[in-house]
DNA sequence: CAAACATATGAACAAGTGTTCATGCGTTTA
DNA sequence: TAAACGCATGAACACTTGTTCATATGTTTG
């Protein structure tokens, strides 16, 4: 019942289509690059993140507001907003006590609409 | 040197623009949707799902080729093409013992780009 | 049909990630 | 200037997530 030899553990590489692999590489963006884009969809990959973006698509708002909108603590807005910021996909501005956050740009704008046509198509 | 009263816990929620939070609640998506818009952005939040996704930017490939050019395991590949899959961030089709991947479609090019482009600015 | 091959799947471990608690910082007001 | 207020930060815990090892599918070939 023992087959005289056992698989491959690997496989063995020698069907590939070696052309197609060197243009691949060819066109690939570095290394860096692609580690960055990763870290920052990582940034949009938590429902907490995507609800403030999305509480901030509109207008902006202070930490209290948001705090309120999504039922969490404002400390957890805090830590959450503390890496939008670092990501450059939120900015504010101060005015006396209160600090209001709104969304960077149009491209994270352009982003979460992106997406969402995806999840509902 | 003690304060008479301590800092409140949490924010007393007595500053609120509650005319914003009002319109903000008018157009905010359901919570399904952005519990799943997260989850999407959570699939590109990977470097080595990423890397999968740009060597596939241009044309399709095989499990091995795509081991050999990301020097990863193909077991690896395959768990995580399993998981493009499931979000259907890739299509394949079968040849003989072989399976091709590719992207989906122009939308997961365009999230793609998009994201680079931030990064990059 | 059994062996070889390309790929897929399940369980288990290691590493990363988000929340909370306690506390600190910066601004305003009495 | 001291207290109140809105917000930020650091450490610790619980949970999620990606990898590997072993094994199972499905397809082709002798």
């Amino acid at each position: 019942m023992v087959p005289k030899l056992k698989n491959a553990p690997r496989c063995g590489q020698e069907h590939h289509h070696q052309e197609a692999v060197d243009q691949v590489l060819a066109h690939l963006p570095g290394e860096d690059d692609l580690y960055d884009l990763a870290e920052l969809f990582k940034v949009f990959g938590d429902s907490t993140r995507v609800k403030i973006l999305y509480v901030l698509f509109e207008q902006e708002l202070c930490v209290c507001d948001m705090a309120q909108l999504l039922g969490m603590t404002q400390i957890a807005v805090s830590h959450q907003l503390r890496i939008l910021k670092a990501n450059s996909l939120v900015k504010f501005r101060r005015q006396g006590k209160t600090v209001f956050y709104s969304l960077d740009d149009d491209h994270v704008r352009s982003i979460l609409a992106l997406g969402m046509e995806h999840i509902r198509e």
